[in-house]
DNA sequence: CTTAGTGCAAATCATTTGCAATAAG
DNA sequence: CTTATTGCAAATGATTTGCACTAAG
């Protein structure tokens, strides 16, 4: 099969950026989380001999910009979260353990319309949706 | 007519807050506005003289917790918004000139109550619509 | 009166930047 | 090779805090 189908292939290559091991290793460590993490929480989680923490916020932008993480502000805290599926959908995170959970849906469409209707341009937008889950509401 | 229909009645006594100069000219201010103001931008509306800029802080944290204002975070930046109506509504805010306009409706309940089918309790949303108003987007 | 609210200066926290050294393609 | 990326240390910017003083109710 050589270099046929790159199967998972580096997303880093795909999104052309270099290949690196902080880049590689904060792409991991959010993967690898069940909730979404700041970037100090992520330095702390590649290790400073990988990677310095100012290089964290260069790489994190990079990703950020390359579509690979999500950023999102939970009550002031900027935090990260990788960015799976390429379906638009918003997600609820619990305010107290952070767990996260996918709505596959956006709802957001007619709202957009609407303003679009008023002139505005090149529309984006970013929903927080918080609660507490199951767990931590009990 | 009296002490009866306290008419225009201070809205900072209402929400069982203290009235001082700097919390009235903090209101006032953002009322004024006609888009979002940041921390040091209110400060320097209200001036120096009425209100030290820790406290411009002190006081948009009491106004937030009374639903007297509203906190945005746009493009990393704070900014605030008089909370005008009780009616729940959400904006459109321009990234050039941060013109805003409401858009009257909320469809953010059929997500909510997804989430709340997901286990979740005591679920807020915070929604961020932004675009290139007419003006600049010409 | 009594306590919440404030000014001021210092502290803290998050994020950014300059620059020389290093490594990816 | 050539240029993007990184480490380090220092700079910045935003927000918070301690404490003594002042004013609102």
């Amino acid at each position: 099969m050589r270099h046929s189908h790159p199967k998972a292939a580096n997303p880093l290559r795909e999104a052309g950026l270099k290949s690196t091991p902080g880049r590689r290793a904060v792409l991991q460590v959010l993967q690898m989380a069940s909730s979404p993490l700041s970037p100090d929480q992520i330095h702390a989680k590649v290790g400073s001999e990988i990677c310095d923490r100012a290089t964290v916020y260069r790489i994190l932008e990079s990703l950020g910009e390359a579509s690979l993480v999500q950023r999102l502000i939970l009550e002031g805290k900027t935090l990260y979260l990788p960015e799976e599926s390429n379906h638009h959908h918003h997600h609820i995170v619990c305010r107290k353990c952070r767990a996260t959970v996918c709505l596959d849906e956006c709802l957001i469409s007619p709202l957009e319309k609407k303003a679009r209707q008023l002139g505005f341009r090149d529309i984006r937008h970013s929903l927080q949706l918080t609660g507490l889950c199951s767990k931590c509401s009990g």
